[in-house]
DNA sequence: TACATACAC
DNA sequence: CATGGTGTATGTA
């Protein structure tokens, strides 16, 4: 079997995908639908007797002689009237007397027999109407190329490609054909304009297909065994014993046809595909030799091939691919009507962005090596060098043993057995890691700032270290890394350079109980990015890659090699700031502020759980009240409330849903009886007004039952309090409109609480009895060290589902939004937006509801951030491409207030939204890759945002 | 505000 | 048989 796994791919490939032969087809077939229209067009259009003496109709220079779009000759003499003078000095004499007359004959369709009669051979030097004819002849074929490209290239991502190959083939063709090169603007234009518009329906065509048969047939396994036949035929055959043969038998009527099809399209492995299923991590870091990355991957893949998981990323690759091929084409036509200018345009950008370079500072990021399972090691030092993972159902961590084998983090138990049948799983042990991860942030606090950034990462300041020590930053990290171990056992790895960004990617490169240093210059920062893949950058995950693939970008240095390209599709990037956050990637730029998250940092509490599917309601209310249960508790626990709470529930098919709802202004949700009754209320709706769609006959995520089969449900709280702020006492939620039914159903089955079940309970009073321990320094704000690292968010639950390192994940589908009747119950208690001068520096930014009930956390804590900023003067972007802060659209139908800018001073009216927008502009800088201008007010301080834009 | 997407770990 | 949980940011309507 395994002998069959390897060879057969290849031979497949070889008889399958053949792109010689697909583009020899096509182009037999474009010129075979010129040659049956052209004569017919030319003889109805044009004046055809006019060409009787040069090849007739049938002409094969009427298809490949580009000089015939002008209208020219067929046989090329006399082609132009300044050439008149050529070869056959008597016709071109009668031409120059004649063809005008002709020529006007013709126009009027009534071409005299008896010019023609009279020897006009070659009178027509210019046929206006031939031209036309000719052109519409090319439009014509390419039109009918839509179709052959449809059935046979079949894939929207090679539409482009091919169609592209063949104009060009034509041109050579014509070039050499015509001998001279195409001059003539009618030709490029048509043939240009054929093209896009032949690519753009095509793929259109293409895409509908696949968006057709991938969801109808998405639950039809047949199809799918169909479809990767021709791909993996190794599996289809290792597959005797599986699932796969059922498959294939079962579909087997269209499998035929389809299995032709396919295999004519030959398309590849859709790597894409298999990448994806083989997760996020690249393969080379952890696969040691003892399984190769190609047989890893296809063990991966065929242990997962048609589960609802595979199914789901399969949908997920295609609709990626859709949006690739969006903005290929979108490049295809901006490269249509470029200027020219587009580089220089760039070259001024990337000038602009490189004078604002910071490389005063030396940030360092130290990461933990195989964080979890080195903890494990501690305790038990036989573990060492043996294959374990941690966590029970998916592994959080493999061991570098495991990893050999291809185990990684993210992989779930099942699979990583397949690739490593001995791999032992341990249990989580949350205290051990959270002790660890201590014991190391202490050390490393010796050595400057730090900023957390998850249980077993951090960003570490050493430029006073350096300098007090007068010391390299060599030799400053070969010291804190040897700290480290000596004080936690633990080895870490780090990287070292002038920002985040690049330290970020430095730690990477001498993986496990390594380091990199990057010198403080600007050559030596571009010239680390240039070489760097761009999935290594932080913020360029898996779409971002793909897209970027797109457009024929590998690493950081294509960013600069197809400027152009990036600069004709800046706007349909994402988020509007990626274009410039890019450029500044490109030059090894960076945010190189290292703070601390603050306790009003928290912006949101959830918790998700998720469990065996059922479309029982009652299990799912009862599911529900355990993860609202577990809520609460968090909430309590961190004394926060909040506005808004979020239902989001995992359909079986792993489309996801979200709900939310505010019950009011100022009302704030903590205690667990009023997050149990509106999420059990969210739930409810949701459930009728699925129902109701499908009674309508709409699409709806999640099936066609008419019941939610749900694998997940999570709540989460947010417009969040800072209730240590607030005197008085959290509002009492008001009687909402809730049916008796869902106050009966509060308590239903709470009981089950102390049943023992999955061990969630378990594990949750385990975490929260950890939680109390782990507090520390309860006023000081800065109590929720264990929060603030990833993860370990609150504390409350089992949520210590942390991936320890690289980790990548789900790709989230992208869906039809269907919007629901949201029902606002008005409620008594809200108060009207009004003017508030907020006193002092206690306004609150972002839940600016009330002065008394704001929240002054989030902006008191933030207050210092200006402060903090003077060590990155705004230069360099954050880690995150950027954002686009629309204050300004909201204005219009709010209540308008005006209002007082704590910071600037600045006098602003605006709807509340508008307000604590400017708010937010002074504090938080995570990136404010502020595309347009940055206008610094004249009040505004340097380091305060500088794209506090108000205007309009 | 509501919802969806992308990303990190 | 079978693929997690927590949190942030941003776009769009």
């Amino acid at each position: 079997m395994t002998v069959a796994m390897t060879a057969a791919p290849q031979r497949f490939r070889v008889q399958g995908w053949d792109p010689v032969l697909i583009i020899v087809s096509l182009q037999a077939l474009h010129y075979l639908v010129l040659s049956l229209v052209l004569p017919a067009l030319v003889t109805i259009f044009s004046s055809s007797d006019l060409l009787q003496y040069e090849g007739g109709g049938t002409s094969i220079a009427l298809a490949m002689d580009w000089r015939v779009f002008t209208g020219s000759t067929v046989s090329g003499i006399a082609a132009s009237r300044k050439l008149g003078a050529g070869l056959v000095s008597l016709e071109s004499a009668r031409s120059a007397t004649r063809g005008w007359t002709a020529a006007a004959a013709a126009a009027a369709g009534e071409l005299d027999a008896a010019s023609l009669s009279h020897g006009v051979v070659r009178v027509l030097e210019y046929d206006a109407f031939r031209g036309w004819a000719v052109a519409l002849g090319w439009v014509i074929a390419s039109m009918a190329d839509i179709f052959f490209l449809y059935h046979i290239v079949r894939r929207p991502t090679h539409i482009l490609d091919f169609s592209l190959t063949l104009v060009f083939v034509h041109l050579i063709l014509t070039i050499y054909y015509s001998s001279s090169f195409p001059t003539s603007f009618f030709f490029w234009f048509v043939v240009g304009a054929s093209s896009v518009v032949q690519i753009v329906l095509a793929e259109q065509l293409c895409v509908k297909r696949e968006m057709r048969d991938g969801f109808s047939l998405g639950d039809v396994t047949p199809h799918l065994g169909v479809e990767m036949t021709p791909r993996f035929p190794d599996l289809e055959l290792g597959q005797a014993t599986g699932h796969g043969s059922k498959q294939s038998q079962s579909g087997d009527g269209t499998a035929q046809t389809c299995l032709r099809k396919r295999a004519w399209t030959g398309e590849e492995p859709k790597a894409s595909l298999l990448k994806r299923m083989a997760g996020p991590s690249d393969l080379k870091a952890g696969v040691g030799g003892k399984k190769t990355a190609d047989e890893v991957q296809r063990i991966i893949f065929e242990a997962s091939k048609g589960s609802k998981y595979f199914n789901d990323q399969q949908r997920r690759d295609k609709e990626l691919e859709i949006k690739v091929n969006r903005i290929k084409g979108i490049l295809a036509s901006k490269e249509l009507t470029a200027k020219g200018d587009e580089e220089q345009k760039v070259d001024a950008i990337l000038e602009e962005l490189a004078e604002k370079r910071e490389l005063s500072r030396v940030i360092a990021l130290i990461d933990a090596d195989a964080f979890y399972a080195a903890c494990h090691e501690l305790e038990d030092p036989s573990l060492k060098g043996t294959a374990f993972g941690v966590g029970g159902g998916m592994l959080t961590t493999a061991s570098y043993e495991a990893r050999k084998y291809g185990c990684r983090s993210a992989m779930p138990l099942f699979i990583a057995k397949k690739l490593c049948p001995h791999i032992k799983s341990l249990k989580m042990e949350p205290d051990l890691y959270v002790a660890a991860s201590k014991k190391i942030m202490v050390t490393l606090e010796k050595y400057g700032p730090i900023a957390p950034a998850s249980l077993d990462e951090a960003y570490v300041d050493l430029t006073d270290y350096c300098a007090n020590q007068g010391v390299t930053p060599t030799e400053a990290i070969s010291r804190l890394r040897a700290d480290v171990q000596e004080t936690t056992g633990l080895t870490v790895s780090a990287g070292v350079s002038p920002n985040k960004t690049l330290s970020k990617i430095a730690a990477d490169i001498n993986k496990p109980d390594g380091q990199f240093v990057i010198d403080s210059t600007a050559e030596a920062c571009q010239a680390f990015i240039k070489g760097a893949r761009l999935r290594k950058c932080y913020g360029i995950g898996r779409v971002t890659e793909t897209l970027l693939n797109g457009l024929g970008l590998e690493t950081v240095n294509d960013i600069y090699k197809y400027r152009k390209r990036l600069y004709l599709v800046r706007d349909h990037l994402g988020s509007s700031g990626v274009f410039r956050w890019l450029l500044s990637l490109y030059l090894g730029m960076g945010s190189n502020r290292v703070v601390r998250a603050k306790r009003g940092d928290r912006k949101t509490y959830g918790v998700e759980k998720t469990f065996t599917p059922t479309d029982n309601r009652d299990a799912l209310d009862d599911i529900l009240r355990k993860v609202a249960k577990s809520l609460a508790k968090d909430l309590a626990r961190s004394e926060f409330s909040g506005r808004t709470i979020t239902l989001s529930i995992k359909h079986d098919t792993y489309e996801r849903v979200t709900r939310a709802f505010t019950p009011g202004k100022n009302v704030w949700i903590r205690s667990y009886e009023d997050i149990c009754r509106l999420g059990l209320h969210l739930l409810r709706k949701e459930m009728d007004d699925r129902a109701a769609a499908i009674r309508r006959g709409e699409k709806v995520k999640g099936g066609k039952g008419p019941r939610i089969k749900a694998r997940l449900l999570g709540l989460r709280m947010s417009n969040l309090r800072d209730d240590r702020w607030v005197k008085a006492t959290p509002s009492k939620l008001p009687d909402m409109q809730l049916s008796d039914s869902d106050s009966d159903m509060l308590h239903e089955s709470d009981n089950s609480d102390e049943g023992e079940g999955d061990g969630w309970e378990a594990s949750k009073r385990q975490l929260e009895q950890l939680a109390k321990d782990a507090e520390v320094d309860p006023l000081a704000g800065d109590d929720d060290w264990d929060d603030s690292h990833g993860g370990a968010s609150g504390s409350g639950t089992g949520r210590w589902m942390v991936v320890d390192d690289d980790d990548e994940d789900d790709v989230v589908l992208s869906g039809k939004t269907r919007s629901l009747v949201s029902r606002t119950s008005s409620l008594p208690l809200a108060r009207p937006t009004t003017a508030r001068r907020t006193s002092c520096s206690a306004s609150s930014g972002s839940t600016s509801t009330s002065a008394k009930h704001s929240a002054p956390s989030s902006s008191a804590a933030r207050q210092h951030s200006p402060t903090d900023s003077r060590a990155s003067p705004t230069a360099s972007t954050d880690s995150r491409p950027a954002m686009k802060r629309k204050t300004e659209s909201t204005a219009s139908s709010k209540p308008v207030s005006e209002f007082t800018c704590p910071v600037c001073q600045k006098t602003l009216v605006g709807s509340e939204t508008a307000m604590s927008g400017h708010v937010a502009q002074h504090f938080e800088m995570p990136a404010k890759k502020s595309e347009k201008k940055a206008p610094t007010s004249s009040v505004t301080r340097k380091g305060a945002g500088k794209g506090a834009k108000k205007k309009r």
